[in-house]
DNA sequence: GTAGGGTTAG
């Protein structure tokens, strides 16, 4: 097609580019398009078109990627910028990976105009895609590419590979970036603050906080400490579940001035929520003003009454969120997960069954929980068998324990099968699976069950708890003896023994395998991690004062009797965080009504 | 003109 002189096709640039910030629908963009087109400014006005293309790309529908690309995949020779356009477009799409197939020149046609220049925003959007498909290798090759075409390395672009470093789990090569850049600023010290965070690392990323937090005043004012700097520094408390930690940075946030932050609220309502303190969440929640809280601030409160077995709160607020708030996926699985843990059977099915985006394995996994908890077995594997998609590991799990929980031999045979068949080889699953064979007598198959146990290596999770005393953290693994004080709290556990039964205390065996004597059982029982967290607590703290203890998987029967007991013998409120919610013992009762 | 760091999940 000919093209109109350059001063039309200039008048025609300027007539357009006014109308770019206000195009919103695809269709808006596909007669820009064609207007772009026909006043031939497509070529002669790389600029316009590439801000076109980068607008267009980001476009939330899924026909714009594609119409973008078709587009760059239309130019003889595409620019840089709309190369750039195309790439940052594919890192923030569903599927990041392609950004990087467009880099290596495989997205365009055969035969191939010549791949554009690329320069430090190319790779910007490269790593990010590397950071989202968490492609530690790919991330590695961006980092010699940049060397390799000598992009310049500044700030930004340096901190976007620490990030993707960081996202991907490599935390050394991060760090390592971070010790050799000339220049830093706050975004650097927060993506490596966050990568330790959000990474297996939440005690150094503390520790960095502390740093941050007790110089500030000295750091330039670039690399002064924000809001970012808060939110990251929450999140590791909130993983440690270390309240004093917590409420130091809520100090400093108001300190700098970043506490009407709303993703600093948000922040310090999952804190306060999973340091043990509703409280304290909801007084941050109702804090925020009502036309400022988001999705997240939902979300994060729901989550809150959930874990510490406010079902009923969980669903009003669900159920009073504002209209223009649409309830996301974690919504949904807080507010089921609220209805589970309160026993809110029949509301947890009413909101599955009214759930407005299409429900994922951990929804289903949620509701199969529910079900299965409340002896509706038939329905629990109703649900399974419904699913779109193969159910996983965990969901056979959750099938597993219900089963055993209402003794449902040919349930648990099928879960067991589908488990095997999924190559689960953990110990709790045998256990489970044995215990129900127990409680029908049937010894041979639960020799047959040890057997196989024998036979394939099974691995054992190990369960360890953990207590805060005087600020240090003291960590127990079932039955050690690495604690310095061991003697005195498996002497403490001897005398909790003999109060206890006083009380009536029987040890529930039945969470052991039975290939061991009772005694053994009562044993293995008797030194589960949580009580000898409970029992230091007891030794190293005044009378009356609340013992706090957090578990990295699921009380076991046995261990919550015993904390009940304990509350009331010895007059002190005990709380366990454990892998899916708080339990809060007092006076011989749990706030979970032993239902979990 | 175009880039970096953040909160919710069985």
């Amino acid at each position: 097609m000919p093209s109109p002189p350059p001063s039309t096709a200039a008048a025609a640039a300027l007539q357009l580019e006014p109308l770019l910030p206000h195009l919103s629908t695809l269709s808006h963009y596909k007669q820009f398009h064609a207007r772009l087109h026909a006043l031939g400014t497509l070529h002669s006005y790389p600029s316009l078109r590439a801000r076109f293309l980068d607008r267009l790309a980001l476009l939330p529908h899924a026909d714009a990627l594609p119409h973008a690309l078709l587009l760059l995949r239309s130019l003889p020779s595409p620019a840089t910028n709309d190369f750039n356009a195309a790439l940052r477009g594919l890192a923030a799409s569903p599927h990041p990976a392609r950004s990087l197939l467009l880099l290596a020149g495989r997205l365009l046609p055969a035969p191939a105009p010549p791949r554009p220049r690329l320069d430090a925003l190319s790779l910007s959007f490269a790593l990010k895609a590397t950071a989202r498909c968490s492609d530690a290798f790919a991330t590695l090759q961006l980092h010699a590419t940049l060397f390799r075409l000598g992009v310049a390395a500044d700030v930004r672009l340096m901190t976007t590979l620490l990030d993707s470093y960081a996202k991907c789990g490599d935390v050394a090569s991060a760090r390592k970036v971070f010790d050799e850049m000339p220049v830093r600023d706050v975004a650097t010290w927060n993506a490596l603050l966050a990568g330790l965070a959000q990474g297996t690392e939440p005690n150094l990323a503390l520790l960095l906080f502390r740093r941050l937090a007790g110089s500030f005043r000295e750091l330039p004012p670039r690399e002064e400490p924000n809001a970012v700097t808060v939110v990251a520094a929450l999140s590791a408390c909130a993983q440690l579940g270390t309240l004093k930690d917590g409420l130091a940075v809520h100090e400093f946030a108001r300190t700098i001035g970043a506490v009407d932050n709303v993703c600093v609220g948000n922040a310090l309502i999952d804190m306060y929520s999973k340091c043990g303190s509703l409280s304290r969440a909801l007084e941050v929640f109702h804090s925020i003003k009502l036309e400022d809280r988001t999705l997240v601030s939902y979300n994060a409160t729901i989550q809150a009454l959930s874990i510490h077995g406010h079902g009923e709160d969980a669903l009003k607020l669900f159920d009073e969120m504002p209209a223009r708030i649409e309830p996301d996926e974690i919504t949904y699985l807080a507010v089921m997960g609220g209805c589970n843990h309160a026993g809110l059977v029949d509301d947890g099915r009413r909101v599955f069954d009214s759930m407005r985006v299409p429900p994922n394995m951990k929804h289903y996994g949620t509701i199969v929980d529910l079900l299965g908890r409340a002896g509706r077995l038939a329905e629990a594997y109703d649900m399974i068998m419904s699913m779109p998609f193969p159910a996983d590991i965990v969901l056979w799990q959750t099938l597993l324990g219900a089963a055993k929980m209402h003794g449902n031999v040919d349930l648990a045979e099928l879960a067991a099968t589908k488990l095997a068949d999924l190559g689960s080889n953990v110990d709790g699953d045998y256990v489970l699976l044995s215990n129900v064979y127990a409680s029908k007598s049937r010894w041979v198959d639960v020799g047959r069950v040890r057997d196989t146990m024998r036979s394939n290596d099974v691995k054992k999770v190990p369960g360890f708890s953990y207590t805060e005393i005087d600020g240090v953290m003291h960590k127990f693994i079932n039955g050690d003896k690495e604690h310095m004080r061991w003697r005195e709290i498996y002497r403490a556990l001897d005398e909790i023994g003999s109060r206890i039964c006083a009380l009536g205390y029987e040890p529930e065996t039945s969470n052991v395998l039975h290939d061991i004597g009772e005694e053994e059982k009562q044993y293995a029982l008797s030194y589960h991690s949580e009580k000898l967290a409970i029992a230091f607590g007891l030794i190293s703290t005044p009378p009356g004062e609340t013992i706090r203890v957090i578990k990295n998987l699921r009380t076991c029967g046995d261990c919550h009797v015993v904390a009940k007991l304990i509350s009331k013998a010895y007059n002190r409120v005990i709380i366990i965080r454990d892998r899916a919610r708080f339990h809060r013992f007092e006076d011989g009762h749990c706030s979970c009504r032993d239902y979990w």
